[in-house]
DNA sequence: TGAAAAGCTGCACTCGGTGCAGTAAAAAAT
DNA sequence: ATTTTTTACTGCACCGAGTGCAGCTTTTCA
């Protein structure tokens, strides 16, 4: 024997160490989740998470490279991803910002309310994640451009994507907004609806000397 | 006599004690640019600023809550306020996102080039900068969405005037950086005023409840 | 089985930020 | 001019986040 390794049980992912590293990961993210929500944010050390997840307070950050990225990571891993996928999957003869609007709406579906609005509560208390919070609204907003540049990609019309690319969040964020203060039972589908529709009455009648007041 | 004091001098302000700190605060704002300037942020230390500055490191947080604040003080301090005066200022028989528009351009026209390019330099440097940056566009939406409330008070009006606040800073912000790429030569006039046409291009195409996908 | 690579840990250190207590200086009261 | 009260400045001790380093254990690979 020797020459082949056994791997008698090798469950899903390769390597032994890539799987419990995952399973680490998962334990701190929960834990440190869980904790701010018990106790808030700045009241939670890394010293507590650490022993809670069952590591030293160092091994964290071969984990994470800080206290916030425990927040941010599931709202940047994967949101930017996804949405990129669903704006290139999108029929290709409508106007940019209608294509990031249904991409919104179809991401929109798949979103559970339940902890998306307890992570927002807990990053609302904290100003400190306020900050980094509208800081990766801004990496989204990269991101979101690049898709769209991908699609679209002359580049005479880039700049002008830039600008969908951040009405269209700033649509998403305040949707999102107002679907959580009313209290995130109706799907959020709505309210993104009502933020794009707003954002075209209000824009429009920008040229002229007066809109329909 | 005696009840009129003689104020044989007083150059400008009231109290010896308001202006000796006028000064002081004054001082450290100067010196912490500089040191950013010369050693970039992270390498500059408060106990650098503090003996630069000549007060003791635990003073400093009488004058600046944080490190940050150093930076971010003139620009909050100063523009929310500028701002929303040129907006209630702006006629009144116009859509409120062409009053913003102007009362951007009519502010543009008062800002020093030098040292706004010289502080964005700084800023772009540092991840953590950025984020707080970001986190004050934030502020700036707020505070202009409570300059057009005053100015619309219809309560009806108001979630669509926050999306023109997002929608306007949102033009604004690209602007400035198409602008400070350009090298800041030419007036940030010409800028802005591409950002909100394009907005107006990109958004005005995409029709109303016409999802339909 | 043994060597190399990757992971985990404790330790010491830097830096930003806060609470506290004592002292100096300015403002108000007498 | 003096006392008294208020406000500012300071040093000190302390906390928490984050980093570099060195040594040890575990996984991987030959």
């Amino acid at each position: 024997m020797t020459s082949e390794p056994p791997e008698t049980e090798t469950p899903k992912p390769e390597g032994l160490r890539a799987r419990k590293r995952q399973e680490t990961l998962q334990r701190i993210a929960e834990t440190g989740l869980r904790l701010f929500g018990e106790r808030g944010y700045e009241a939670t050390t890394l010293d507590a998470i650490a022993e809670a997840a069952g590591i030293s307070r160092r091994t964290f950050f071969s984990y994470f490279r800080s206290k916030e990225e425990i927040l941010l990571e599931w709202q940047m891993r994967g949101f930017s991803a996804q949405l990129r996928r669903a704006v290139l999957a999108q029929p290709a003869d409508r106007a940019p910002i209608a294509v990031v609007r249904d991409a919104m709406l179809q991401l929109a579906a798949g979103i559970r309310a339940q902890e998306f609005i307890s992570i927002d509560r807990v990053m609302r208390a904290s100003e400190t994640l306020q900050a980094r919070k509208q800081a990766t609204y801004a990496l989204q907003e990269r991101a979101l451009h690049e898709a769209l540049v991908e699609r679209w990609p002359d580049p005479a019309r880039s700049q002008a994507l830039r600008l969908v690319a951040m009405v269209s969040l700033g649509a998403m964020r305040l949707a999102i907004e107002a679907w959580i203060q009313a209290g995130g039972d109706r799907g959020a589908a709505p309210f993104l609806e009502d933020a794009f529709a707003q954002i075209a009455a209000e824009v429009c009648g920008v040229g002229g000397p007066s809109p329909a007041a």
